[in-house]
DNA sequence: TCCATGACTCCGC
DNA sequence: CGCGGAGCCATGG
């Protein structure tokens, strides 16, 4: 299994309400030294609804991408003028609260179970 | 096989 | 705090 799959089925499994950060999932993958990775194959998803923020990996299942954030709480892609609000938005819908442009890492991220892993 | 590309991060100033 | 630079490493050509 590719890097990027285990990433994908990772990110699915963040529940709405929670986010991670790039470094988080990429730990969770097996390689810890590779936030960066993530966030390309994030990049690489095909997105399906633009308005809706909808993206599907490969396989054509759907990747909640916008839980996905720096560690510092900030949006990633800020300097996207579509998918920086809409990344926002979405997260907000979903209970996430931003103070200026961050939310509180703290407070919101999510961290798997034993039995959450084990998939 | 080598090389460029990056939705990242850590560190120093 | 913010900024720039260096390190990181999975992918794809």
């Amino acid at each position: 299994m590719s890097f990027r799959a285990k990433v994908y089925d990772m990110v699915r499994q963040i529940p709405a309400g929670r986010v991670c950060g790039y470094g988080d999932i990429a730990v969770l993958c097996g390689s810890p030294r590779a936030a960066r990775q993530v966030g390309y194959a994030l990049a690489a998803l095909r997105p399906v609804d633009g308005v809706n923020g909808v993206a599907e990996d490969p396989k054509g299942r759907a990747v909640p991408w916008q839980r996905v954030l720096r560690t510092t709480g900030h949006i990633a892609f800020a300097g996207d003028p579509v998918r920086g609000p809409l990344q926002q938005r979405l997260l907000e819908e979903e209970g996430i609260v931003f103070e200026q442009d961050r939310t509180n890492m703290e407070h919101f991220r999510w961290a798997p179970t034993v039995e959450e892993l084990k998939g």
